[in-house]
DNA sequence: GCCTAACCGAGACGGTACGTCCGGTCTTTTT
DNA sequence: AAAAAGACCGGACGTACCGTCTCGGTTAGGC
């Protein structure tokens, strides 16, 4: 998102090809502004969102942002984008022996709460999200996808245990807890608490698994 | 969201109750000017929304809406209460004779077409479900929950038939589509096709109340 | 300025003459709207007076007014004319011995202060004089000219008694110290008092006029 | 009107006083606003100027000038004390040799000219003074006052003279030509010409004047 | 070590939408 | 039919905010 850097090509053996002159911009800012605005849409939600609030926040003039970022919108999109995303750690994965044990444990609340967060900062951009499909995609790539990856995998393994039918449909399956969290949470706005989360693992995903 | 009439309440035995003189809100431009703010929004989305605008395709001043409404984002949210719900008609649900069959023609072309469109409107209004608890809500109970209860009507039916497990959840099994729905077509942008839906009936609705 | 009464002719004998049916215009309603209008005028002036303040002040309704007056700077316009006129009485006017003794008699306390309370209206309705050349012939002649045509008459005994030169231009002088006046309440906006009225007998009246 | 500068008060010991960062306002815009403002407010009057089109007029957006002046009526205020005073000219006053020509070529058709303009955007704010004392103030030091001044100075050489009396009112005659001279145009709405100047000049200045 | 260009925070700028208020008209109920 | 009450359309007011530009001051390079 930030512009190209016209130093970057020059990498092996250019020679006397001459930078710009004067000062660089300063990195550092980057992540800092957008953490800024993260926590601003978070509070406030996209339209409440004032850059003046962002700059505040992140001790910077307007110029420096509105030199990186051609827009509010595409400020939004790249600190979606840059939010860190390995939140679920597919590398640590519950597992408890059983299926519903397992997707019990990734959801457990400090997760939720985790994840929550994240879906605050989705709703504040929700506006985006029809405007723009990149931004949608940022988006889902963020947020929901994550928890998608990792019940592909307790699928997966529950598979090969045998716990479940094994021609399961595991890639659409895997979507039904994240996009149903996301739609109650975003449009619903009603809690994704733990007794919902029992009722759709007991009345629809483990209904639909078993052998 | 238009305010009670303070003179409905005449319950008890007082006689000669004088009504509040001089003109009466003119009860006709409710309609059109909510009318008017729904073609707005679907046209340009929410933020691109003027209330000039919407005054002038009403044809009225923009005191006769603040009158009513307190502001853009309650004439909206009124405007999503008021849009038209029973497209989808729980008298005249289909009956193919199997499960399968009935939600395939429920969810037939031109009802999803039907649906698109309020999609739209409700994608163009998504900044604000994440700031109006109410507005959420009306759009939910506009634009999603009438599939939902369809699914409902759909679901039991099979089951007197005992088609499907007596024990299925049907109350949670009736969101399942409709959520997942709204999340791709709000969030992900993503096309809710055919054969999307076909994967969801037959990777997860039916599996999951197969007897 | 209020439209003809079409029953003002059936005085005397007429029998069956058939009037036009339905409710009279209630004729008194006419002062009670104007004095109204000269409160609010003379309160808040011409720009912050609202009709519907002086509707709520004459208890009436904006048609009442409007049926009578096309427009507010009409109804002002029409208020002012109506203003009593005959403050500075010509019939019986001070007659002290001495042109001086008989001014400052002109000036007594309780005229100025009826005086200023005119000055206030006219104050309020200023800017109407500039759009609206009958207004400020209106607002002249009610307001300005009694006060001028009585130092008229006060010049002209003055004159006889062979006080004052036979060859003064009273018409002029006449007009000094009411123009004076006003210049200095409207424009300047400060206090038409006793000290000031001194100056301009004794700086400039009576030299003017001594033989 | 514009808040005076912080920075300003460096008088004492301090050093290193930083000043506050950002971009200063643009004084040139000042001067271009009021500009405009004068030209509209002498075409269609104070009612009829909107700030829409003072801001089209002087190419700003209406938050430079909200930025300025707190209100429409203080940024008229503001622009009637920015007219250019010295239109009379104190240093290039007539000299004929006579208090009579003396008067008479200061108020030469030019000048006569230059004041109804003057005038002009007067009217057009008349409303205003009557709500806003320091309005009537600056207008009156703007438009009239220069005039008086003028007269003062010219009564003043006629007293040195021998011309006129010695012990003559001069700061009271001084006003009395420049008051009747506004009210005339202002309240009666009738032309200050010639013929009116040589009335007052023949039946009142000079014969309150003469030894 | 100095020059120069681009950076930085701060905030004024032009433009535009919001929500309020009011003038003059029209409608409903009461007299 | 006229009165009081008040809703109606249109449009100006003053506020808020986006994205740009300008200020004084700082931080890199290249010489």
């Amino acid at each position: 998102m930030t512009q190209d850097d016209p130093t970057a090509g020059d990498g092996g053996g250019g020679r006397t090809v001459h930078r710009r002159p004067g000062r660089k911009p300063d990195a550092s800012r980057d992540p800092e502004i957008l953490d800024a605005a993260l926590q601003v849409l978070a509070e406030v939600g996209y339209a409440g969102m004032t850059m003046a609030a962002v700059a505040a926040r992140a001790k910077a003039g307007k110029g420096t942002f509105y030199r990186r970022w051609p827009s509010k919108a595409k400020l939004v999109l790249d600190a979606v984008g840059h939010m860190k995303r390995s939140q679920v750690g597919l590398d640590r994965l519950p597992d408890t022996g059983s299926l519903r044990g397992d997707i019990l444990a990734l959801f457990k609340p400090a997760s939720v709460e985790e994840g929550e967060h994240q879906l605050a900062i989705m709703a504040g951009l929700a506006s985006m999200l029809s405007q723009d499909r990149g931004l949608a995609e940022a988006a889902n790539d963020a947020i929901v996808e994550p928890w998608a990856a990792a019940n592909r995998v307790l699928l997966s393994r529950a598979m090969s245990r045998g716990e479940i039918d094994a021609t399961a449909d595991v890639e659409t399956l895997a979507q039904i807890i994240p996009s149903i969290a996301a739609y109650r949470a975003l449009i619903q706005r009603k809690p994704f608490d733990r007794d919902f989360l029992v009722s759709i693992i007991d009345g629809v995903l483990l209904p639909a698994v078993r052998p």
